[in-house]
DNA sequence: TTATTAGGACTGTCCAGTCAGTACTAAACA
DNA sequence: TGTTTAGTACTGACTGGACAGTCCTAATAA
């Protein structure tokens, strides 16, 4: 049942991924999905709402797809799990025929500045991601994986930085390079001495 | 003389900054300035042109008010350059009352999918800007202000990469300290063993 | 004279959102 | 059994405002 909202709610989370929140009309999610107007107002009550729940969405997909799977898989050493991570994350990217940067910092972008809804969830989203890495740091800082001067949640803060200005970079230059290159170094600086 | 044209510059600058190059009208621009709608049209022949207008002083100002005061100062040692550029980078912010992100990732992420004009400028001063750095590190790297078992490029590019990710967590999470605590670590990081 | 500023009315398009009403289904009732 | 009721899904036509940009005229300043 309900075919016209999940057309809707399928066509508006590739459309804000490529074109950002603020630069889709409510007029081309209608006619990628082809659902009338008064459908779309019966099913969600303005755009807004709409664009909450599509974040939230991605929000529980890359948590199940990407972050349980690649930093939270205890199978692999927690410098195994980073590199997964990584790995995942440049898949994702190298998939979409043009970048389309990071879900989650293209919306911080748009949004952080006009909209305390977005900015709120985007926080809390941040927050929550970095404390995954923390965790996969802290127990690599344990096992000898990485060096042990430094504190982890610190170093967590400055990997989930440094890969969404990576991401930037990538989806500015149109090239995965910043994104690879940028990951190997990471590696690098945090082996144990 | 032309006022005007300083005003709607000097309006246009700030609203951009603050609201975004797509989610600032020409209206809006006219009202702060306090010019006609005529005499904008008169002056430029769209608010594109007005756009990358704008984004070229940006960067003009940028380099020669931040990277060429901090990054390019060879009275300090190359450590104690990249130190100054992020206070200087860390002043810019806080200054603002609310985080607005930075100029350059903003506009990135809001017109790189859209509009190949700002794309291409945007990756050309990022360029410029992490080939600056570059020669920060590489003469830090030969002094032996900074560990030398790494290629200067990669490190540059890892550097911005992860200042712009800062900037954006800046302004989701409207605190300064991802950008003082992320810059630290880099300067941790980079100490040569 | 020529560059600049000002006024204001206007165009056509796009925008988010509204509204009254229809079609279908399924349970509740008589 | 047939009839009512109610909820869900959906529709097409519409509104009012915002948008970038145009046009034309007239005043003012270098």
């Amino acid at each position: 049942m309900n075919k016209s909202k999940e057309r809707i709610l399928a066509s508006a989370k590739e459309l804000f991924h490529e074109y950002g929140f603020q630069q889709t009309s409510v007029d081309e999610i209608l006619k990628k999905s082809g659902v009338t107007k008064s459908n779309f107002y019966y099913h969600f009550k303005s755009k807004e709402e709409l664009g909450l729940i599509i974040l939230q969405r991605f929000i529980t997909i890359y948590e199940s797809d990407v972050l349980i799977k690649t930093l939270g898989n205890k199978s692999l050493s927690p410098s195994g799990r980073l590199v997964e991570f990584y790995n995942s994350v440049k898949t994702f990217h190298i998939n979409l025929e043009n970048p389309r940067g990071c879900p989650f910092g293209n919306m911080a972008i748009e949004m952080s500045g006009s909209n305390e809804n977005f900015r709120e969830k985007l926080s809390a989203f941040f927050n929550s991601w970095e404390k995954i890495i923390e965790e996969c740091i802290n127990e690599g800082m344990n096992s000898g994986d990485f060096r042990g001067d430094l504190p982890p949640g610190v170093v967590a803060q400055l990997i989930l930085s440094h890969l969404e200005g990576a991401i930037m970079m990538v989806k500015t230059h149109r090239s995965l390079e910043p994104l690879s290159s940028g990951s190997e170094t990471i590696m690098r600086l945090l082996k144990a001495a």
